[in-house]
RNA sequence: GCCGGAGUGGCGGAACAGGCAGACGCGCACGACUCAAAAUCGUGUUCCCUCGGGAGUGUGGGUUCGAUUCCCACCUUCGGCACCA
């Protein structure tokens, strides 16, 4: 017995980790020489704990950084800290500890938990939003959106955590009850003066993803999310001389119109309200507004509305129609009116039943009996021809539309409009730990920016924590005072700091060069890495931050700050790794897996393929406790396979040429696998490989030129996926340093080829038979092998076959 | 209600420009090694069966010589949006 080393990636691992790191291995420099990939993974919240889902997310995409510098690419793969926020400040209060030192504690622990991956981040350009170097540049482009129009501030109702005490953006207030995103609680409406981007101008442009890779799931939920209407606004007008502006997408029932609806914050009810009824709708209005948009946007909530008093008229018709308010018209949408169509939508259809409204047929689709208003059980929303509507009477439905919006338009009426469901991103937190918006009111001056020299607007560090839930920065007793910018005379600070995804959206530009002075990123570097090649990371950003982000490069490059369309040319995201349970992983529930105690029983390269491996990556699943005992088992084996002792091969010719068959297909799905991101199959090739090692090890292969060129694909090939149990064999097998510098190999096709290949045969689609040929063999050859064999003879017992199908080097199918 | 995923052995999953269903792994069973156990290695493992076969990828249809893969209609489930005019 010799003293072979046993696997103990326990020394190994930091081992290797440390001398990557002395030897700077992952320093991704300017190199024009080399095509360059920025790898962009999305940046972890210093919570505090690394956990599982972090590493299921980010090893991976790890290993397909790694593949892609194995194939020749200069790849920058950074990591950093989206480090402002709510769990600090909750932190601060709860353990009386200040949020930067809670934060900046948490930061370095998982800095080091992160190391523990192995992964090739280049920390060097590491990044933290909570830097004032950092958020100097966040504040920086507060101002620069504002000079370009982009930033505004208004009065509006804002949805407002009574917990957290600030305002939510309305992607931070989730599920049917309206809670609160970080805390649960339901959410109020408050009317606050908030700083607002122009998200709405982007909005045509967002639903544009024809040159970027993006997930169909991602594009989907944004497309969805910004909720384009195709439609026309109508000019109505009050017999109070008002202008009723409305939005509809069906300007082809025009004519059916038998009332209005106005929102009950609309500017023109309290005109249009006649003397008699302002009692009502006074009344109507306070009980509406008192509502939570929990109770008022019920869409299973009875309608309930008033009549004003008021009439307007309808522009196609001249006819007088009631304008009523009602709370299931939203003054957030459109223009807070709209016009009532009871016979084709359904809403307007109860309201008009339920307040006993005339419902009038103006559109009857070709396929269903004629209709009646007055006994339609439900409205016809469907599209057909229309009738009495005037001089458009008959127009079919294929056209109504395009006829009714050009009727309006060449008499004035109205106009073709598109809306949208987005809304202006509201950025303002009544918090403190954020980046400062650099804003002093000035009694004289108004709102005036904070001057770029005077950048960064620091967050002071002597704060008090009282227990009222206020931003500290309100209380504090001078960082406020200050003076105006214009005219020198005394002014107050803005106290509200900026929403974090701020921060994150434009987190990949300062990875660029986190020192830089002068400008938020340096050109140089600017000009070489972007735009990000591939982002990874989660579906749950999608309607958040990934939109956030495509609108602030949109806005950066109009302002000539970036160049380019899109931020990430390609987005793959991972699914979510649930508990045994397979329930969402919770403190409570008590299913959390922890990423540093799998570590530590079965070394990080384990945990790594594992991740890799138990499901697709974009579908996530439930972990599993035994399953990961295959990884286990599986890079002992390879250990063991490429330590033993290898004598002088005594193989023959075919099972040489077996294997290097075996290596050469692997290779080849296995480099497809990466370039897919099909990380389960990465790992189960190279399983499957290696039982085919074993075998030919068995046989007598190792010692061999084939068996030494195995191994060294092989560990090329595991080097993105485990970087430290193939580096280490590297090193074993005397292979200079670093595995991690080796080019990928090269698939040799002819190696590759089947020499033999077995000949399915089916009679009627139904596999009979299957015959060993050899790959070459001719069309008619095939057809005769599979015509003698046994089974064949024994069916046809001498008939002739209708038909003969052949799938060359698949099938021969004998049809009878 | 609308939009988008997903339904394959006991489990995770593989195969889909239509062509051997169940790769790989977990689990389980049996065997080897061991005084014994663990570990390790080997063999088997979709179901039914009268051992000839038969059925089988959520359900029901369709196209095809041939469908897990394509088409139509459903069912279940997960995620998102939702009184958006």
């Amino acid at each position: 017995m010799t003293d072979l080393p046993i696997y103990n990636p326990a020394e190994i691992e930091p081992k290797w980790q440390r001398k990557w790191d002395g030897d700077g291995l992952y320093h991704a420099d300017i190199d024009p020489s080399m095509p360059k990939h920025y790898a962009l993974t999305m940046l972890p919240y210093p919570s505090g704990e690394l956990h599982i889902g972090h590493w299921y997310a980010m090893t991976p995409s790890d290993a397909r950084a790694r593949f892609m510098r194995m194939r020749g690419y200069n790849v920058m793969f950074p990591m950093g800290f989206d480090a402002f926020g709510l769990p600090a400040e909750n932190a601060a209060i709860r353990r009386r500890i200040h949020p930067k030192e809670w934060t900046y504690a948490n930061i370095q622990r998982m800095r080091g938990q992160l190391k523990s991956m192995g992964a090739m981040f280049d920390w060097r350009r590491e990044a933290i939003s909570a830097d004032p170097k950092y958020y100097r540049w966040s504040q920086w482009f507060f101002t620069q959106l504002r000079k370009h129009g982009l930033a505004y501030r208004k009065m509006s109702p804002v949805d407002w955590c009574p917990n957290c005490n600030t305002t939510l953006a309305r992607e931070q207030v989730w599920g049917d009850d309206r809670h609160c995103e970080r805390c649960g609680t339901p959410v109020i409406k408050k009317d606050l003066e908030q700083w607002f981007f122009r998200t709405t101008q982007y909005a045509e442009e967002l639903l544009d993803f024809s040159n970027i890779d993006w997930p169909e799931r991602v594009q989907a939920l944004q497309t969805n999310w910004i909720g384009r209407s195709n439609g026309s606004t109508v000019y109505f007008q009050t017999e109070t001389q008002d202008r009723l502006e409305i939005f509809t997408t069906r300007p082809d029932t025009l004519w059916g119109a038998t009332f209005m609806v106005l929102a009950p914050e609309h500017p023109l009810v309290e005109k249009i309200t006649s003397p008699e009824k302002s009692g009502v709708v006074e009344q109507y209005i306070q009980q509406a507004l008192r509502q939570t948009d929990i109770q008022r946007e019920a869409t299973d909530k009875e309608k309930s509305g008033v009549f004003t008093g008021g009439y307007a008229i309808n522009p196609v018709n001249g006819e007088r129609i009631p304008v009523w308010v009602a709370d299931y018209v939203l003054m957030t949408y459109g223009t807070g009116a709209i016009m009532g169509v009871p016979a084709h939508d359904q809403r307007d259809f109860e309201f008009a039943r339920k307040y006993g409204l005339e419902v009038r047929v103006v559109i009857q689709p070709e396929d269903i009996p004629t209709l009646d208003g007055a006994t339609m059980p439900e409205s016809v929303p469907a599209y057909g021809t229309m009738v009495n509507s005037g001089q458009l009477s008959g127009t079919p439905g294929d056209i109504a539309f395009e006829q009714a919006v050009a009727y309006l338009q060449e008499r004035g009426l109205g106009k073709a409009a598109v809306n949208y469901r987005l809304r202006d991103w509201l950025i303002s937190r009544q918090r403190y730990w954020g980046a400062p918006i650099p804003i002093i009111y000035c009694p004289e001056h108004g709102a005036v920016d904070v001057p770029d020299e005077q950048l960064p607007v620091l967050l002071p560090d002597d704060v008090e924590w009282l227990p009222t839930g206020e931003s500290p920065l309100k209380l504090h007793p001078t960082w406020k005072l200050t003076t105006c910018p214009v005219c020198g005379k005394a002014a107050e600070r803005e106290t509200d700091t900026m929403d974090t995804f701020m921060c994150s959206s434009w987190y990949h530009l300062r990875y660029l060069s986190p020192d830089y002075g002068p400008a938020p990123f340096d050109p140089n570097e600017y000009d070489y890495w972007m735009p990000v090649d591939t982002y990874t990371g989660g579906i749950e950003h999608a309607t958040m931050h990934l939109i956030y982000t495509r609108f602030f490069h949109k806005a950066c490059r109009d302002m000539g700050v970036v160049k380019g369309d899109e931020p990430m040319s390609q987005l793959r995201n991972q699914g979510i790794v649930l508990g045994e349970d397979s329930e969402k992983m919770s403190k409570s529930r008590g299913n959390v897996v922890s990423p540093d105690d799998l570590v530590g029983r079965y070394g990080a390269d384990t945990v790594r393929a594992y991740l890799m491996f138990f499901a697709r990556w974009d579908m996530g699943g439930p972990w599993n406790s035994s399953g990961i005992e295959g990884s286990v088992r599986w890079l002992r084996r390879i250990w063991n396979l490429f330590t033993d002792e290898v004598g002088k091969s005594t193989a023959e010719a075919s099972t040489l040429r077996v294997l290097r068959r075996k290596v050469h297909q692997a290779l080849s799905q296995i480099t497809h696998d990466f370039e897919t991101f099909e990380f389960n199959t990465i790992v189960s090739g190279l399983m499957e490989l290696s039982n085919h090692l074993s075998r030919a090890r068995e046989l007598g292969a190792a010692g061999s030129a084939e068996w030494d060129e195995a191994v060294d694909i092989y560990l090329r090939m595991m080097a993105p996926v485990t970087p430290h149990i193939a580096e280490e064999l590297w090193d074993l097998r005397g292979k200079p340093y670093s595995i991690h510098n080796q080019p990928w190999p090269e698939v040799d096709q002819e190696a590759a080829l089947e020499e033999q290949i077995t000949l399915v045969v089916q009679i009627n689609g139904k596999v009979r038979d299957r015959v060993q040929v050899p790959a070459d063999i001719g069309e008619e050859a095939a057809k005769q092998a599979a015509l003698n064999t046994q089974a064949v003879h024994k069916y046809l017992e001498g008939r002739l076959p209708k038909k003969v199908i052949l799938v060359p080097g698949k099938l021969v199918n004998i049809v009878e």
